[in-house]
DNA sequence: AACGCGGGGCT
DNA sequence: AGCCCAGCGTT
């Protein structure tokens, strides 16, 4: 029995009942595989239902706009995923006349899908004989064949691709490629596999070396940096002032208020006097209080944000205009970081 | 080739 | 606290 056989023997026995994995629609293969990019299945399986209610065609979802695509992708992180999707659904609308390309070339060329998810969406949806390499893909194979070189670097990674094109099987690529991601999440998983009950444990490097917590190698480790905000949060009337981040970097796209942000801690008066200047609250604006510290981690950063709340009594001449102002309902039909999300619960806007 | 990009769950 | 997750785009 070859390895594509035993996977997929497994796979047949053990395969959770997903949602798309019920259908060849191109549109919803795709829209699936965005949505698990770094993403457990549980996390984003919820997102795919909202997505597909809401948007049932890819038109459908072309038409929508930008706000309203990141609205429904709020608190499923790395925003440029919805902002990619947009666009190439879009470009499906426009250049393939709302037709989902069946080529991997076209396929590749769409925004936000590389390698792996176009190998992903050729497969599942068009049978087309392209191997996936997901972290999935990368543990299985790794540890089964006994790649010794750091997967994170162009040589390991190199040796784990031509393994996975040379194992496939060329006569069912998209059940081989469900079984072995499969068979990565559920059997062959990161931390302290169950390697008693593993079909593969007879044949295994890993298991046969006594490795499998080594393997696979990675080199790089996340540096995570320390990152300050100082919000001014405006109240006017029955809403508040804020700022769509248009700039490049962290929530690109989402809604929050005017920030002052810094790699280090920066004092009351200094964030104040930069408030005046960015804004000139100081003659329009009353400080009524200053929040507490916010913690707020992500893979990369370590955030700590402090809110200082302001009350005006009429529209700010300077930066802090009418564009910017939101009634509630308004803010809340917009998408915001989950860090704001939060304080909207603290200080119980949802209500 | 290295880095930025979110958020959550598990150990 | 650290690691990882159905990765990709940019520099």
């Amino acid at each position: 029995m070859n390895f594509s056989n035993s996977i997929i023997q497994w796979y047949l026995k053990h395969k959770r009942d997903l949602p798309w994995r019920d259908t060849l629609d191109p549109y919803k293969i795709w829209l699936s595989e965005i949505i698990l990019q770094q993403t457990r299945v549980e996390q984003g399986l919820p997102y795919y239902l909202k997505f597909t209610d809401a948007f049932p065609t890819i038109t459908d979802l072309a038409n929508a706009s930008e706000d309203i695509v990141l609205k429904h992708w709020q608190g499923l992180g790395y925003y440029s995923r919805a902002r990619n999707l947009h666009h190439s659904a879009q470009t499906v609308r426009d250049r393939f006349q709302g037709r989902f390309p069946s080529s991997y070339s076209e396929i590749i060329s769409l925004k936000g899908v590389g390698e792996y998810t176009a190998a992903a969406i050729a497969s599942f949806s068009y049978n087309l004989p392209h191997a996936v390499v997901d972290g999935n893909v990368i543990r299985v194979i790794s540890r089964v064949f006994g790649v010794l070189d750091p997967v994170d670097s162009m040589f390991g990674l190199g040796e784990v691709k031509s393994i996975a094109a040379r194992e496939l099987d060329l006569e069912r690529p998209a059940l081989h490629n469900q079984a072995i991601m499969e068979f990565g999440a559920l059997q062959c998983v990161p931390v302290n596999p169950n390697c008693r009950d593993c079909p593969l444990s007879g044949v295994c490097y890993a298991k046969k070396m006594e490795v499998v917590k080594e393997i696979p190698l990675k080199s790089k480790k996340t540096a995570v940096k320390n990152l300050f905000l100082y919000y001014a949060v405006v109240k006017y009337k029955n809403g508040l002032f804020v700022k769509r981040r248009d700039s490049e970097g962290i929530w690109k796209g989402l809604y929050d208020f005017p920030v002052l942000e810094s790699e280090t801690p920066i004092l009351e008066e200094q964030v104040l006097s930069f408030f005046n200047k960015e804004y000139a609250l100081s003659n329009q604006a009353v400080l009524t209080d200053i929040s507490p510290a916010y913690r707020h981690l992500l893979s990369h950063r370590k955030i700590e944000a402090r809110f200082f709340r302001f009350e005006v009594n009429n529209i700010p001449s300077f930066s802090l205009d009418k564009a910017n102002w939101f009634s509630v309902d308004k803010i809340l039909e917009k998408g915001v970081p989950r860090l704001i999300e939060r304080y909207f619960e603290a200080i119980n806007l949802y209500k």
